[in-house]
DNA sequence: CAAGTGCCTTTATC
DNA sequence: AGATAAAGGCACT
């Protein structure tokens, strides 16, 4: 076992930062959280102020969850007013994960119009039919699909799992993958809007999948995603900065055009700054656990 | 408990 | 450009 001891001046909290929503395969057993992340199963649990872990290096640990990022400066950064210092008050400790880009990419594929828990399910029965077994400390683990194995698979065994239409999407990208079209490892190294626009070139990748994908595993902290939550909190908490036309426009209707998407999030960067996406899910998963649904 | 609504949206079509 | 419909099927009420 090997631990990392938690600098007092920056607020970690695993908990957290693993239940808001951003990955999608841990799970939590006794006080220890059980994952895999680029084929390795882990296991890492909090005490005071010390992260104990197994099977992984500290260096990859300290990456993984963000602990490299100056969490205070950030915060006070994002405080811009009295709604997000409440968010932020009530969640110091979470952070943006940094996940791996390709099992990033087909999870947000894979969660569009879903909710958590079938994207939960849906990630699972893929990583189960196309990944690779492993164990780790009697629990049984599946690495995620490769770009390969699900370009290989067949229309039918990607719908059994519950993608439905989405199956399509993950197929044509994996397959980008691996004639080599697409690399998504290189967009760490690009620009946001460059970035951006190469993930929104692919099929299923809207907006709002590019900028989840940005945000978890790119390293764009800039990136300032809109789902149906975020369009009800800025709408809600974010009404006068915008016209009122715009505001009643938007919060009638259940979807966002792309201008009035590209609208909200580029608010969100243009307000919050240049770590907007903490902003964001700081935001979101306040407004979740206040509506009770993050709980799970 | 059943049936209706909603889901961390995108795409196709007009 | 902007509106509208359709798209698996699961989860929640």
């Amino acid at each position: 076992m090997e631990k990392i001891v938690l600098a007092s001046d920056q607020p970690f909290d695993l908990d957290l930062t693993l239940c808001c929503g951003q990955a999608f395969r841990w799970e939590k057993n006794g006080e220890w959280w059980y994952g895999i992340v680029a084929d390795k199963p882990f296991k890492v649990r909090q005490g005071d102020s010390v992260l104990e872990f197994e099977n992984a290096n500290p260096e990859f640990v300290e990456k993984y969850f963000g602990l490299k990022d100056d969490l205070p400066l950030i915060l006070r950064q994002i405080s811009k007013d009295k709604h997000m210092e409440e968010a932020v008050k009530a969640l110091k400790g979470l952070r943006i994960l940094r996940q791996d880009p390709w099992e990033c990419l087909v999870s947000y594929i894979c969660a569009t119009y879903k909710n958590i828990p079938a994207i939960k399910r849906m990630l699972f029965n893929l990583s189960k039919k196309l990944g690779e077994k492993t164990t780790f400390n009697g629990h049984v683990f599946y690495t995620f699909p490769t770009p390969q194995s699900l370009a290989k698979a067949s229309l039918q065994e990607l719908a059994s799992c519950g993608l439905g239409y989405r199956a399509k999407y993950v197929m044509e990208t994996a397959k980008r993958v691996v004639n080599g079209e697409f690399d998504i490892e290189e967009l760490k190294v690009e620009p946001f809007e460059k970035a951006r626009k190469k993930l929104l070139a692919l099929p299923g990748v809207g907006p709002k999948v590019a900028d989840c994908v940005l945000l978890f595993s790119l390293e764009k902290l800039e990136a300032f995603p809109v789902d149906v939550w975020m369009k009800r909190i800025i709408t809600k908490y974010y009404a006068s900065h915008f016209d009122e036309t715009f505001v009643r426009r938007v919060s009638f209707k259940k979807s966002l055009t792309k201008a009035e998407y590209e609208k909200l999030s580029l608010f969100g960067r243009n307000y919050f700054g240049r770590f907007a996406g903490y902003a964001q899910e700081y935001l979101f998963h306040f407004e979740r656990l206040k509506a009770g649904k993050a709980l799970g």
